[in-house]
DNA sequence: GTCTATAGATAGATAGAC
DNA sequence: GTCTATCTATCTATAGAC
């Protein structure tokens, strides 16, 4: 044996694969979401990253599961983040405006996760294996206690506002570009962003508050 | 010469450049919407139209011309949409919901008309040259008589109001799958179809017609 | 585990006859 | 204007030395 404890020697590299990992996912969460699935180069990602392209094949397998990777652990995120909402004692107008700042501040500061979905829906089918979302528990929770207290009108369903919430919170990323080209305003400027946010909680809440539309 | 009037002989074919051309965009369209802007085939588009590929160059100049075309075409649709909304004549709730309907519909009738600005976003920075929506100005003079008139609550921006409206209506198509995925719900189910359009109406004049909010 | 070199497939684009 | 055949570049993937 060369060594019992001590690191080897220096021509010895002593890497760290689960680094190596990380490494090559952070940037390829990067490339794909710069350039879409077919647009990112492989090339172009073990050329950023401090190991060859040879590696990217050795720990992923290939471009492919690469993606799926990137993907996967871009959905951890969020679902980390929702995991840690606590809006058990907040009543619930409150404890709404708290969920929906959640998904719109995890947006702003992660755009590479709205693009990388957005790519995963061009590229076909979303993949199974992922299935629900904390947030989805958390909603059904804070309409039943609104509904119960009379604050909340009822028949609102929980994945419905879960889709309005996210939809507005994915399109200020998603389509920056044409809606700032088409007219000319920037929806991530960050003077207006708290606006942004504001607003949508308060069309959320008017929303679950106001008197159901007849017909 | 060899004819006048009289359409020449059998041999010689008489094709419209025009159809031909609609032909190659209707196709390319598709192609573009289903596998994205690198993901799409030339060779693809060529195969399932009645010319060579060839004629795609000869007509279009490339890839990226077309694709831009594509588009080009793709916003035309919409615009004349648009542009046919005539809510002059009713109260602001009406009219407010009527434009919301129209954007629905729209993109319920057009998904590849949504794939394609959202591969557009991916792609990069949208192309110049386009710019306002005739939506965008029927979106003005309804909130102008509806806060003249009482109805809507001051300080709510149009452009604003318009991305609200789109957001929903484009992440109904764009994140279909994923979204589907995740909460097993098909958000285009035709089941569901008449659901989403009243709420999305709801959630807008809800927020116009509330109190706004303090702080 | 890490490198260089290269295979193998396929894409966008064009030449040139008719 | 329309066709066939092909060029050239490039990309994913892997072989093989160390």
């Amino acid at each position: 044996m060369t060594s019992v404890e001590e690191p080897a020697d220096p021509g010895e590299r002593v890497r760290d694969p689960a680094r190596t990992r990380a490494e090559i996912l952070d940037v390829a969460t990067r490339e794909f979401a710069r350039a879409g699935y077919d647009g990112a180069r492989v090339d172009e990602i073990a050329a950023r990253t401090r190991t060859t392209k040879r590696m990217i094949y050795y720990y992923f397998g290939g471009k492919e599961q690469l993606f799926t990777a990137v993907l996967e652990r871009a959905y951890g995120l969020i679902r980390d983040a929702e995991q840690q909402l606590d809006v058990e004692h907040l009543d619930p107008v409150t404890a709404i405006r708290r969920l929906a700042g959640l998904t719109f501040d995890h947006c702003e500061r992660h755009p590479d996760f709205v693009r990388l979905v957005g790519i995963e829906n061009v590229q076909g089918a979303g993949r199974p294996g992922r299935t629900g979302s904390p947030a989805l528990d958390v909603i059904r929770r804070i309409l039943a206690a609104g509904q119960e207290s009379g604050v909340f009108r009822a028949g609102v369903d929980a994945v419905d506002l879960y889709a309005v919430i996210t939809s507005f919170c994915f399109f200020r990323v998603a389509n920056r570009h044409t809606f700032g080209t088409l007219f000319g305003r920037d929806l991530l400027d960050a003077e207006r962003r708290a606006h942004y946010r504001s607003m949508l909680s308060d069309m959320v809440v008017a929303y679950l508050t106001a008197e159901p539309t007849p017909g």
